[in-house]
RNA sequence: CGCGGGGUGGAGCAGCGGCAGCUCGCGUGGCUCAUAACCACGAGGUCACAGGUUCGAGUCCUGUCCCCGCAACCA
């Protein structure tokens, strides 16, 4: 039994749960789900990452402790995962006492890779943040959002040797050792990686920003958010000393969302080889969700909350649409009137016709006998290769010729003129195929729609029809609002 | 010349050198097992533009015009 082990990253708290957030998980959930029903012994991990300046101010403007916020948000985004049928074993928090004592362990076995020196930088105390020579540069040296210029800041932080790891990690990233997908994204970063990596700074003065881990040794800095986020990966595991930590990393894939390439495809992976340890296998990089061709956002008040789409078809459909019409490769659209377009076409025409009528069949004919059901023989290659290199809306689009094949076949043997004729072996043998088939559609639906494979198999597996209690995909009648 | 992605029937996409394809939508017909579902057929494209390579180009090369993302701590 091999292990295998998949993480996505962990949400910032800094904000509600939104569709891509789900998106991610259901993406990794598949791969974690198709992993054991290869029989692999599997960690699924997500998790909340929950330090940070904008966290405290955040939690300042409530009228909170960071902390209470941080439970309150990371609890929305456990819902979130619950509510989507996600099949995480571990839900790490980057506030858990194990991470942060982790997370100083690992600071510790990097020192030699990590130096003070002073961070010079352009500096707005209205924003009460850092800015880019470049930024600061298309301002003209003044900050739009308080109209006045930038002051040249100079403060101590620890920094990380990140351009002694160029060479390695453009070296893992070109013979695919660490493998990205999808290609464009491995080039993206292998030009970055190509024009040389400067030196990070991965802590803050703690009395600018005191929500962090403190560094090892220094009461007087904290850890920079990302660089102990990044860590969770392995903390998660027990990182030095637990078992799980051994049998189970290197990853085989890390799953996350286009934005934070340069943190897992640069950094994360020069921070393991500082730390003598493996690359994850594979990074696999998804695009973002926006909502009627538009970019989700507050001002626009176009967010749809996942909840809202759950609540209304339920965490299938909702896994469904996401994995099958939001391009496993690329960015993608959510809109209300798509999503019950595949909702009604799809699942509840196409697949829960399907079941339904297959069930009518056997239910009127043969009084719910099947009899024996045949092994399913079609070719797997393709559904088999998309689901390797984690094109899921691939996968799932040869799924569905299965599915339209599985009509096709029932309009062209017409069971219900065979019943006439009174050939009941033939019938027989029809309506068992039809069953085969069904579950065999199952089988390949149960890491994307756990729930309706599930059921499937409950109607057809013991050779004689279960009826379903409704139909599988209810017709939604009403419009949406919106 | 910062980097990257893209412009293909009404919409969304595939095709990456050999007669332009898929899904939705639309039209017509068929069927009656079924969730007014299913099946078949049809209409609809000078593949952004201009050159070039080739026996042959959405497909390769050059140039132009648009769109989008990253660069600038959003998944």
């Amino acid at each position: 039994m091999s292990k295998y082990y998949v993480a996505t990253s962990i949400p910032y708290v800094n904000g509600e749960p939104h569709l891509g957030h789900a998106m991610e998980f259901v993406m990794a959930d598949v791969l974690a789900r198709q992993a054991r029903q290869n029989g692999d012994d599997v960690i699924f991990s997500t998790g909340t990452d929950e330090h940070g300046g904008k966290i405290a101010e955040k939690a300042a403007e409530l009228g909170l402790t960071p902390k209470e916020l941080a439970d309150k948000m990371s609890a929305r985004f456990s819902a979130l995962a619950k509510s989507l049928n996600i099949s995480n074993d571990r839900f790490i928090r980057t506030t858990d006492a194990g991470h942060e004592q982790r997370a100083q362990l690992i600071w510790k076995a990097l020192e030699k890779d990590i130096y003070k020196s002073k961070y010079v930088g352009w500096y707005c105390t209205g924003d009460e943040e850092f800015f880019s020579e470049a930024h600061v540069k298309a301002n003209n040296g003044v900050c739009p959002d308080h109209n006045r210029p930038y002051e040249k800041i100079e403060e101590e932080n620890y920094f990380f040797r990140l351009s002694s790891y160029t060479a390695p990690v453009l070296k893992a990233i070109e013979d695919n050792s660490l493998l990205i997908l999808p290609a464009p994204k491995r080039n993206e970063i292998l030009s970055l990686l190509n024009s040389g990596l400067e030196d990070i700074s991965i802590s803050r003065p703690k009395d600018k920003i005191s929500w962090g881990i403190p560094v090892p040794g220094d009461v007087h800095q904290v850890m920079y958010v990302w660089f102990e986020a990044l860590m969770n990966y392995i903390t998660v595991l027990g990182y030095p000393e637990h078992q799980d930590f051994t049998d189970f990393w290197p990853a085989d894939v890390q799953v996350i969302g286009k934005g934070i390439l340069r943190f897992h495809a640069a950094i994360w992976p020069a921070m393991l080889l500082a730390l003598d340890l493996e690359l994850p296998k594979l990074l696999y990089v998804h695009g973002y969700v926006t909502v009627d061709n538009k970019k989700m956002s507050k001002s626009l008040g176009n967010a749809v909350s996942p909840d809202d789409v759950i609540k209304k078809y339920g965490a299938d459909p909702f896994r469904y649409f996401f994995l099958r019409h939001i391009p496993s490769y690329g960015d993608g659209d959510f809109s209300w009137q798509t999503f019950e377009a595949a909702y009604n076409n799809e699942l509840a025409n196409e697949l829960g016709n399907a079941v339904q009528r297959t069930v009518a069949m056997i239910t009127k004919y043969q009084n719910g006998i099947i009899g024996d059901i045949p092994d399913a023989e079609h070719d797997m290659a393709q559904y088999q290769e998309a689901m390797a290199i984690c094109r899921f809306d691939r996968a799932l689009d040869h799924v569905w010729e299965q599915v339209r094949g599985l009509n096709q076949y029932i309009d062209e043997e017409k069971p219900w003129t065979i019943a006439k004729t009174g050939d009941e072996d033939h019938l027989r043998e029809v309506l068992a195929y039809l069953a085969s088939n069904l579950l065999e559609i199952a089988s390949l639906l149960e890491p994307f729609l756990p729930e309706t494979a599930l059921r499937i198999y409950n109607v057809f597996a013991e050779g004689i029809v279960r009826p379903i209690e409704g139909t599988l995909f209810p017709k939604q009648d009403e419009p949406v609002e919106e």
